[in-house]
DNA sequence: TTGCAATGAACAAACGATTGCCCTATGTTA
DNA sequence: TAACATAGGGCAATCGTTTGTTCATTGCAA
């Protein structure tokens, strides 16, 4: 049982204003230097630290932040994550994590108990365009940053990437190739990512004066499992694609599989470009070329932008959009991945 | 900025106390209906939750549960994460995620600020054998519960596999395929899984009459850097092993690194058995054979472990040690992955 | 009419900390 | 010596809830 302020009053015989004044080093303290002293022997050897919730009530502050996301095991999140807690615990805060499951029921409970909670701020990946989660949030002045996706353009505080200019990217890059049919999984035409990268993609043939085929295009989702199924739709088309570019890795992830189970071999009957580089792209045989986004910086800055709104209180709808990198691997040149030999994997850690 | 009682008492005229019991749906309470449904009417309006920190403070709890963990991003603790919120979400509880990069110094002043936050519980994997942390915690009288590895034998609440059976099955694998020369990359002594699951491994080499060589057992610790490394010393041996019992999943793909690096077939030119079946073992090439044990579960038993300590108050060491099973794939027999053509991967999240 | 039991709701004391203000001794200055 | 500044701490309100207790009415029976 932690001590309290008013036990420590009673121990150094002082009333317990004067030993919250000496524990928080209340720079106009006038105090005896015998009483200050003994007042700190006190809490150095009761480890004295003060109640973490009535400071809370008192201060109006919780020094909590929440993240709130499908799921963490999605190597995406997980990144996310971590430069989320590198940018908020040295500044003293920690971090309720909450997966939604992408569910919207699900998602508005986890608010509204943040809300109640009294976190600090909320930084929100995978919101929907105009999502009312976001609305509810603004409305509730709550300080929000969101990360990845956006839900009203230019309204709230966001870090992302240029998604159509990665999309560009990565379809230019296998025109580049020769490819002329390319497929695209695509996202849903309800989240931010999945209207620009296609529109990135569309824009990069008509560039280049190929043609859109609209059977070329199936919306696959975010997830593996959407990638398989919108593969194996490609790949039953009287003239396939020969190449694929895929809205996020996981759905690539899935193009592999179903691209394995009909024995096509890549890159050489299949071209494959995901987009994120989230560490298992780089994992996966033959390596996956994608479009590499700075996922940790995101959560990072995020962070930062988030802890700058709480402490100042002002909530500038800043926008923080990261240039992406195409990276290229075998999934789309044979042979690519080569030069890697011999150079040790991704950052990994402890079991 | 959310109502309060006090606001909602004066629009209701009537005591802030009486408006608490209301929203409260206290049983013994006796009023009037008339004031009752002006009461619920106000308070679905304006749609009142009790401030959560003035609730913890009065009623000494916070509804908070902490994970101290090494790093997220490692699929292993991503799932037991997911585990342990499945557990404790449906009770109302959520849950603050701490990643200490295997610091202690940073798992130390993660658990001093958890408990001056005043968290109900925390779960603690990847601790120590005999770790200051967890007996400060034990200490402190704070509820808690490790998970994976332990601490002091049978002291603590704890949940994981039994790691000496669950190696005594890999290596008996590799010794029925007629493997001789079996070498492992072992976690440090430091550790309870480390030690035991080299001890079922030497126990099963015993068993089958096979010396024991020192020179095949290498110290890799438990991340893939290390894997990589330990795999490179012991392909550098005069007789090098024909296979490998990793204590981890991850140590096993940086194994896959170095013996690609070195041009090795596997399971041809050298067979692997991992540990955990973490999903990306699953979608490695070969797929990666390995010790199953139930991460999720871990997680979600671990939260339930430490819900009925904290909700009875009483805190017995239970433990809660699954029987791991070994899961076959590709690399260490060959064309076991073959029957899997054709079935989903693993479940994978949205983006 | 008196007494007593319900009824309906207000009172007040916590839970621990923070902080503006007040009070009492000294010591100093005019 | 009166007036006053300063040092050294104590007082008390406050943050928003919860909950045991008290209090004023009303209704009913005796």
């Amino acid at each position: 049982m932690p001590v309290t302020l008013k036990e420590l009053a009673a121990r150094a015989n002082v009333h317990p204003s004067t030993v919250s004044r000496v524990a928080n080093n209340d720079p106009g303290l006038r105090i005896a230097t015998t009483t200050r002293t003994r007042i700190e022997a006190l809490l150095r050897e009761t480890e004295y630290r003060p109640n973490g919730v009535a400071r809370g009530l008192k201060l109006r502050t919780t020094l909590v932040l929440a993240v709130v996301i499908p799921d963490i095991t999605n190597p995406f999140f997980a990144a996310l994550f971590r430069g989320i807690e590198d940018g908020a615990t040295p500044r003293g805060y920690q971090v309720l994590l909450c997966n939604t499951d992408g569910s919207p029921e699900r998602q508005r409970a986890h608010l509204q108990s943040l809300a109640a909670r009294r976190v600090d701020g909320v930084i929100l990946a995978s919101t929907f365009l105009k999502d009312p989660a976001v609305r509810w949030l603004r409305h509730q002045r709550t300080p929000y940053v969101l990360v990845n996706r956006f839900s009203d353009e230019g309204v709230d505080p966001f870090v992302g990437s240029d998604d159509a200019m990665g999309a560009t990217l990565a379809t230019q890059h296998l025109i580049g190739l020769g490819h002329v049919r390319i497929g695209h999984l695509a996202g849903q035409p309800t989240v931010s990512t999945g209207i620009l990268r296609r529109k990135g993609y569309s824009a990069a043939l008509a560039e280049a004066g190929i043609a859109a085929d609209p059977d070329l295009v199936v919306e696959s989702g975010f997830v593996e499992e959407g990638g398989a199924q919108a593969m194996d739709r490609l790949l039953s088309l009287n003239d396939p694609p020969t190449a694929i570019f895929a809205v996020t890795d996981m759905t690539a992830v899935g193009a592999y599989g179903a691209a394995r189970r009909r024995g096509l071999r890549i890159p050489d009957d299949l071209a494959i470009v995901g987009y994120n580089d989230i560490p298992l792209a780089g994992r996966l045989i033959p390596g996956l070329t994608t479009v590499h986004v700075p996922i940790h910086e995101f959560g990072s800055v995020a962070a930062r932008m988030l802890l700058e709104q709480i402490e100042t209180g002002v909530l500038t709808p800043r926008r923080v959009v990261f240039s992406p990198q195409l990276l290229v691997r075998g999934s789309s040149v044979a042979g690519a991945d080569e030069h890697l030999a011999g150079r040790p994997g991704p950052r990994s850690p402890a079991e």
